[in-house]
DNA sequence: AATGCATGCAAGCGCATACTTGCTTGCATT
DNA sequence: AATGCAAGCAAGTATGCGCTTGCATGCATT
């Protein structure tokens, strides 16, 4: 990997975040490079594995995040634990959701972008879904389905990140929207002790 | 609005769907709708104008389900409420996901989009936890935040429908996956009337 | 029967796209 | 000093796009 492909691959990013899949023309990506177009084929010879290149490099990084992200620490609070767990995960997602958000809808119609995507989603539910699984045998959670708890976990943080936009002024900033959350999801999943109640 | 200008406007969507933003073109709409390319200009001007008019449409249609949508029957159990609540919003979502995907991730970069797009979902959330306010007014809920409950409640649908082929396999089918996440959600928001857990 | 209007058809315009070709330039290793 | 290789440059290919123009056709109202 090069110094020139590297500019590349960049570019490429930068451009892919801000202008859409469509919009991510061969002519742009040498411009934001500074290199000229054909020097882009030279390297890569086709557009699509400049782009297949992008991707796979941004998921991987992510998902290496992610692999030592889920981890709740066995003595706190579980509202805490989830709280910064949620952070981090905001963090990581609001940095990427422009690519995401363009990976999801190509996905739902390109075949080699959703076979990058799956993988990648399936192995971010499994990791927070064996986190929970453990706090479960661990008398820390009651005896939900922790892969449904982790879709409802994802899901929300997701969400947020998504349409940051037309949340604002809705509910407040992020860490606000995560705090009111984390209350919902815990009061339902904590373990209570006693079984008296209702 | 003749039967021709019908014909384009359906093609439009089905086209719209099945190709994405950028894959609808003014050809394939009409040969998808049965008429003359020139027949497309003739009635709607632009491009543009007839792909407004299909997104607006179709989000005024769902805005007008989801108004008779939110509502909880005071008597009923709760968690019978929010699972049949959650069945009618999925399958209202899962029949528009595809244009709603489309929608979401061209909305970022287009503000005429994303001014369609904008107050359709302010309004759901609002509906929604317009509801839950006044389930927390009763006493039936405990006082959360009704706007992150709806948030909440929204994201989990969402995610399942935009998510479905990626979850096949991961959790059960839609009704199964809603079930456990009433489960979660309700026992944190039913208000606990004995004070005395934990 | 005459008129008008909706639509079809064929052709084309200007532009942008991904990608190619042939040639030049300049730096780095030998 | 000679060689090779990476990169620039200019031009061009074929394709598809949104959109326009001019003319033909056929149905419905008068």
């Amino acid at each position: 990997m090069d110094e020139t492909e590297q500019k590349i691959l960049d570019a490429a990013l930068s451009v892919l975040v801000s202008k859409g899949y469509e919009g991510t023309t061969t002519r742009r990506i040498a411009e934001a490079a500074g290199v000229n177009e054909v020097t882009l084929f030279r390297k890569f010879q086709s557009k699509e594995n400049i782009l297949r290149e992008v991707i796979i490099r941004n998921l991987n990084s992510a998902l290496a995040l992610i692999d030592s992200m889920f981890q709740m620490e066995t003595e706190a609070d579980q509202a805490v634990s989830l709280r910064n767990m949620g952070l981090d995960f905001i963090k990581l997602m609001s940095e990427r959701i422009d690519l995401i958000s363009i990976l999801i809808e190509e996905g739902r119609r390109k075949p080699e972008v959703q076979e990058i995507l799956s993988p990648a989603t399936q192995i971010l539910i499994k990791r927070l879904s064996e986190c929970f699984e453990l706090q479960i045998k661990n008398g820390k959670m009651r005896n939900i389905d922790p892969k449904v708890a982790a879709v409802t976990f994802i899901s929300f943080t997701f969400y947020i990140c998504l349409m940051k936009k037309f949340l604002e002024g809705i509910i407040g900033d992020k860490e606000e929207a995560l705090e009111g959350f984390v209350d919902i999801f815990t009061k339902g999943i904590i373990k209570v002790n006693d079984k008296n109640l209702r």
